[in-house]
DNA sequence: TTCTTCATGTGACTGCAATCATAAATCCCG
DNA sequence: CGGGATTTATGATTGCAGTCACATGAAGAA
């Protein structure tokens, strides 16, 4: 198990006929692999996609210290949650086809309460993020710019309220 | 929180465009619903698919059992680690855009040591498992057997090895 | 038995994201 | 200030899963 002090690491598997699936994003303050605490064998690549700074924990030494420690062990499972409504989040994500309506998604999971979004890294890696080709994503944004249902300005994305017939 | 006794139940969300999303097929033996006791809401739905027996748990009662006994945090916590990979996988294989190679990732997932994997419940569940339309799978399969991948014989399914060149 | 329902399957067509190609804009480094 | 790399775009084409329509088969009820 680890805990990412600073950087972005990329969590992924190669599919049989060779293409790179991203199941999850590593950002900074996140911690990763718990589930290989409970199972022998955990498989998965992880990809440094800056310089990054990773605590590694040994596995029995962590078990032990949780297993004696039940208030962070309570905390624990709290991050376990969460990551797991996060990842149900992402897997909805996914099962919306439309690309607009997928980025539109996104930001709607994402934005704070004016509704807007700053994004964080690049489009490429938003696209990323969607499961989405780059250009899909460019696509994507550039139609709901024409229709106005978001506006962009630098790095702020924001959902414009839809007009009432 | 709650435990399903019996029956089948659906996890499903609904999209702005009206559509729904299947987030997980509850099964019986399996708890749900456990990142609720870490938040304050929990939005998603719950179909009952058949008659089921559900045995619910007062949030409160729970987490102060939890919190009273580490040892039974100690599995919770593995039950929520479980789910996450679970989830994982589940979201890897919609990465696989190919039909026929969703299916076959399922089958890898899936099946025991020998290769074989009896499929429970009809094809139909498989799909929306696998997040295809029932069409898609079925043509899938036939393409699979047809070109020597799997092999099917009543609701046994077994992947064939692949032939070395 | 017949009627209904649902799972299983196949064919025809369509829509849309992937893919490939290309180019402008931006960033970064020396 | 170049100049190469990367990001941000946009156009043309294609592949493939979705969609609709329809047929068959099996299970259950009347």
């Amino acid at each position: 198990m680890f805990f990412l002090k600073s950087g972005r690491l990329r969590m992924q598997r190669v599919t049989p006929d060779g293409g790179t699936v991203s199941l999850h994003i590593v950002r900074p303050g996140e911690t990763c692999a718990e589930p290989s605490l409970f199972s022998s064998r955990y498989h998965c690549d992880m990809l440094a996609e800056t310089d990054a700074e990773v605590w590694l924990f040994p596995k029995k030494e962590l078990v032990d210290s949780l297993r004696g420690n039940p208030e962070s062990l309570w905390d624990f499972a709290g991050g376990l949650a969460r990551g797991l409504q996060g990842m149900r989040q992402r897997y909805e994500l996914k099962q919306i086809r439309s690309a607009p309506e997928r980025v539109l998604q996104l930001l709607r999971l994402r934005c704070d309460d004016s509704g807007a979004y700053r994004t964080s890294g690049s489009l490429k890696d938003m696209a990323a993020e969607l499961g989405l080709t780059h250009e899909a994503l460019y696509r994507a944004m550039a139609a709901l710019e024409r229709s106005r249902r978001i506006r962009r300005s630098a790095d702020l994305l924001q959902i414009l309220p839809t007009k009432p017939e």
